[in-house]
DNA sequence: TCTGGGGTCCTAGGACCC
DNA sequence: TCTGGGGTCCTAGGACCC
């Protein structure tokens, strides 16, 4: 049996947490830049605030109903999400963290007579002891069934009590018949409509369909779907493994239209790769810079690039991706447009241990001391002290994040305060 | 004025090999 | 009239997830 343990609205909770007066309250959390709405308590969905939303489109609804806004925290959104993973360790022997607010387990082996719906209960009264997270957990044969189930226990809190359990064929085509087939989980935009182009309404209809139509029209991806909502479970855990691409992209706060405010956005990008990549011990072998305008602005001159620069050797120098991300970017940058995001990819990534040596040109042998020490002070000075001359150096965080909440589980300064 | 960021997998077709 | 057979690798595009 698989379970599907997911925060409900994690980002609005973690923002309760700390401001418990805001139990009730209608809160929204926006993206970078503040620029849209990315989380949502049940209050504010109920208000009409679509996903999604562009939060100066939204501002008079906002004071209207006064509802909280906050900026993105991820310091707070990130520990909470570790302090929630480490409970339902202690409560499953296997668990795939999937995203930041949600988690796999799998039980394998158990009694036939096994309780799962208590000891799904269980779970998630000891998630909200421990970390004040509001959760919704499904319990089911396969992954796509537990993501099914899950759903029916967020929408039905009272009489699930959180947690629901598909554990007989009844429940199985009961729960698919409720399914709307474009809330399937691995059915997107484009396979719905289609779907629902053929008269396909639920995820029960999509299970009666023809398998070779399923495999012609949706690859091996949706077969496996349509087997794993039939209780055939075709998708295991995942365990981590290094990643395959590292992006770090922006939008700006605003246009910018000069080379040199783009070559410093770009060298910061490269070194927080860079930092990635050193992370996860892997080196990379292509580094791709695009930049673009503000494709919202129809009135301005459009513009949109990128180049993938292949290295030389594998590399994970800030100082060596800085280099050939700066020399990416003067091959696509354009004079006289407003630009409003750039972004750095370093692709074809490989293991820092096997690396392919080139026969004329190698990697600067002393990067690599030097990289570790650059890390051991930013990381154990929480902030990034060091930084390449191509950086700005006074420049810390101008992100517009106008309503963020204090880090208040991984800063000390900034530790909640109770008064006597 | 203002509209996020970061990933994965699969397939078809072209280029290339012997 | 007739023009082999069997492979691999790479890439772009499409689809999806949170």
């Amino acid at each position: 049996m698989f379970a599907l343990v997911d925060c409900n609205n994690f980002y609005a909770s973690c923002e309760r947490l700390f401001q418990p007066q805001l139990k009730r309250q209608p809160i929204v959390v926006l993206s970078n830049n503040d620029g849209c709405v990315i989380a949502r308590s049940n209050e504010a969905k109920k208000l009409g605030i679509p996903m999604g939303a562009a939060a100066f489109e939204y501002q008079a609804l906002f004071d209207q109903h006064d509802i909280k806004v906050f900026s993105s925290n991820y310091a707070l959104y990130g520990d909470m999400s570790n302090r929630v993973m480490s409970t339902l360790k202690e409560y499953a022997p296997e668990i795939e963290v999937y995203s930041i607010d949600e988690a796999f387990l799998k039980f394998d082996k158990m009694l036939p007579d096994f309780d799962f719906l208590s000891y799904g209960k269980r779970m998630r009264k000891a998630v909200t002891q421990e970390t004040g997270i509001p959760v919704s957990i499904g319990i089911a044969a396969t992954k796509a069934l537990s993501k099914v189930a899950n759903k029916i226990a967020k929408k039905f809190p009272e009489r699930t009590g959180g947690v629901y359990l598909i554990d007989t064929e009844d429940k199985r085509i009961k729960g698919l018949k409720w399914t709307k087939v474009e809330d399937v989980w691995g059915i997107g935009y484009r396979h719905s409509k289609r779907l629902q182009n053929l008269g396909v309404q639920t995820a029960y209809d999509f299970t009666q369909l023809p398998e070779e139509w399923v495999r012609k029209t949706m690859s091996v991806v949706g077969l496996r779907l349509q087997n794993e909502l039939n209780g055939i479970a075709c998708l295991d855990l995942e365990t981590p493994q290094p990643k395959k691409n590292i992006a770090t992209t922006r939008s700006f706060d605003h246009n910018h239209s000069d080379f040199q405010y783009l070559r410093e956005r770009v060298s910061t990008f490269a070194v927080t790769c860079g930092e990635k990549l050193r992370a996860q011990q892997s080196c990379c072998n292509a580094i791709m810079v695009f930049i673009h305008t503000n494709g919202h602005r129809k009135d301005l001159p459009q513009y949109s690039r990128n180049v993938v620069v292949p290295l030389p050797y594998p590399s994970n120098s800030s100082i060596t991706l800085t280099q050939f991300a700066s020399k990416g970017l003067e091959m696509i940058f354009k004079q006289g447009y407003a630009y409003k995001k750039a972004g750095v990819i370093v692709m074809d990534i490989t293991p820092e241990t096997v690396r392919q040596i080139n026969l004329f040109e190698n990697s600067h042998i002393k990067h690599r001391p030097l990289m570790e020490t650059i890390d051991r002070i930013n990381n154990s000075l929480g902030v990034k002290k060091v930084k390449l001359a191509s950086q700005d150096v006074g420049r810390t965080w101008k992100m517009r994040q106008e309503k963020l909440s204090p880090r208040y589980t991984t800063q000390l300064s900034e530790i909640i305060k109770v008064k006597a």
